[in-house]
DNA sequence: AACCATATCAACCGCGTGTTA
DNA sequence: GTAACACGCGGTTGATATGGT
């Protein structure tokens, strides 16, 4: 084990030059943040071992770029994932398995670490407790027919919950009863019956591309595009801990997922397992 | 209050791929 | 064609926070 664990030597054993500098790792500091932030405002992103050693830092280029993409870079949506996006992501794992950073590309502000994070502590949690491999068809299956119809409960419960009594308003775009196909009100959607596993979302099967699940991602998570894109960041600049819902018609802020959302869900989960399995957590 | 176990997540590492000279 | 460099991805680690005894 290293004794200095803050700092590595950059070049093998040459002796002082620009290049033979102590590198500095572990956790960014303030003003380390504020010089990359800074320079990246003036100079723009990419060639990060120059950009590096010209804002004056002491850290790989890999170092920089990873802070600034996963933390620094003012998109990075912060604070719990919703429900919505949960549900997004094991439906694209289920398709695309571990390619996080595919994955991201639907969760707009949302990093690759992020999500391979969450599926290690949270999902692949659940598959040891239940010794299931997190691989194997029977824990797709367990995703599939339980996990995503609970989540589209907690959707439902939750854009009822806050929309107060205005009929179809903040039900968010893709969950609603169809507003287009007006008085005939009743659950056209495929999210009314989330016990019915035939009426999960389903991405086409067999070898999907970027077109198949665009398609998909569009008809049936079209909050992450207009919804929640547009409101998320300004929402979540400031206050880290909560994540804020938005109410599209009435542009009212609603503070509604975060901690109280994804922790429910989470013992929910808990509780509904033991139920279903009879497997203590 | 102190200790231990577990969860979380930021950061690191190795490697494959793409680009440039 | 190829060597050197840059970039990005996925797996892993380790520090810190949190919860339980």
């Amino acid at each position: 084990m290293e004794t200095e664990m803050s700092f590595l030597s950059k070049s093998s054993s040459s002796s002082s030059s620009d290049d033979d500098i102590e590198l500095r790792r572990g956790p960014w500091t303030i003003e380390e943040d504020k010089l990359l932030v800074q320079y990246i405002t003036n100079h723009g992103e990419g060639r990060w071992n120059m950009l590096a050693k010209h804002a004056g830092l002491k850290r790989t280029g890999k170092s920089c770029r990873l802070r600034w993409l996963n933390y620094l870079k003012p998109d990075v949506k912060r604070g719990n994932l919703t429900p919505q996006e949960q549900l997004l992501i094991l439906e694209l794992h289920s398709k695309l398995g571990n390619r996080w950073s595919k994955i991201a590309q639907y969760l707009p502000g949302r990093t690759d670490n992020e999500i391979k994070n969450y599926w290690r502590t949270r999902v692949q949690k659940q598959a040891r407790n239940l010794k299931i491999d997190s691989n194997s068809a029977a824990f797709q299956e367990m995703i599939r027919s339980l996990w995503i119809p609970r989540l589209l409960q907690k959707i439902q419960s939750s854009s009822v919950s806050t929309s107060i009594q205005s009929s179809q308003s903040s039900t968010p775009p893709g969950f609603s009863t169809s507003t287009s196909s007006n008085s005939s009100s009743h659950s056209s959607s495929i999210y009314n019956s989330p016990n019915n596993i035939s009426e999960c979302p389903q991405i086409p099967t067999r070898e999907i591309d970027d077109s198949d699940l665009d398609s998909f991602v569009k008809a049936h998570f079209p909050f992450d595009n207009s919804y929640d894109m547009d409101n998320f960041g300004e929402l979540t600049t400031g206050n880290f801990d909560d994540v804020m819902d938005y109410d599209q018609l009435s542009g009212d802020h609603i503070k509604m997922t975060g901690d109280v959302i994804a922790d429910s869900f989470w013992s929910n989960m808990d509780e509904f397992f033991y139920q279903k399995t009879g497997y203590e957590q």
